[in-house]
DNA sequence: CAAAATCATATTAAAACAGTAGGATATTTT
DNA sequence: AAAATATCCTACTGTTTTAATATGATTTTG
């Protein structure tokens, strides 16, 4: 029930591109020098936030990252899943149609119980939220 | 975000127990028989249940597994924390002295309400609970 | 054209997951 | 006492996921 690095660190770029967002956009070689994370793998996290359309980029020098809406319409949904996927504790509390048993299942119940419990507090927090508590002027992100 | 089969199967097993618990304990034999799984792999899942003290076990012929009280003390939560451990989304969710920068972390409340809200619903669900479901006769357990 | 940046793909080391295997120990039945 | 039945314990194995690292192609600015 753990979620990975992937997942933290996305949210950690994009209150990093919410936070420094001015005239330039923002480039992941800032990004990993002030969120201390390597360029390579914050490219790869990147990379699925952009398909998801929550950032574009533009190429060449002077390119970099840009959120495509207002902090305040991004929830912690939106960027969890997209780095990590669903976030759902097993296939078919998302997606009935993944079991075919899932109206007689026993244990299913539980599954969807906890699924939307998840999603009812990651859909309720925005990343102008976040933005807000990081700057507090000892604020951290793990 | 996904439970294991450890979960999930922990499950099962409890249920099937309760479903058939009468003045003999129940076999891992006939467990894995009813339930379709290896009696080796369901050993190393009943064991966790044990140390628990969810289950207590008779050696020997005749032996088997019984539950240590009623179907409608044992939660959800019980069971799923001994086979999976901790539902925490990460580790200073449950238990903040696990990271030094807990109470300035930007992130770390998201973790906290979640295993909160995760917490809720699996308390509130009992093994009784789930017996009397599978007592339906197109019952299934996925 | 050179520098700065994203984009795309492949590789790798370590850990977790899912299961298998062998045998020791304890209890009951014959 | 021996055989059968059952839990207990530990080690091993193959596969997948995680968490990076590496290499190089492509695009844009100056």
């Amino acid at each position: 029930m753990k979620i990975s690095t992937k997942g933290r660190y996305g949210l950690r770029i994009m209150i990093d591109i919410a936070a420094h967002s001015g005239d330039d956009a923002v480039s992941v070689k800032d990004i990993a020098e002030r969120q201390q994370l390597s360029e390579k793998y914050l490219e790869q996290i990147i990379n699925p936030l952009g398909k998801s359309g929550l950032v574009k980029s533009t190429r060449g020098a002077k390119g970099g990252y840009r959120l495509t809406r207002p902090a305040e319409e991004i929830t912690v949904r939106n960027i969890l899943e997209a780095t990590e996927g669903s976030l759902a504790p097993v296939s078919c509390a998302e997606d009935s149609s993944q079991c075919e048993n899932y109206c007689d299942c026993v244990t299913s119940f539980i599954w969807t119980e906890i699924y939307n419990a998840t999603i009812k507090v990651v859909e309720s927090i925005t990343l102008a939220d976040l933005v807000k508590r990081s700057e507090s002027c000892d604020a951290k992100t793990c």
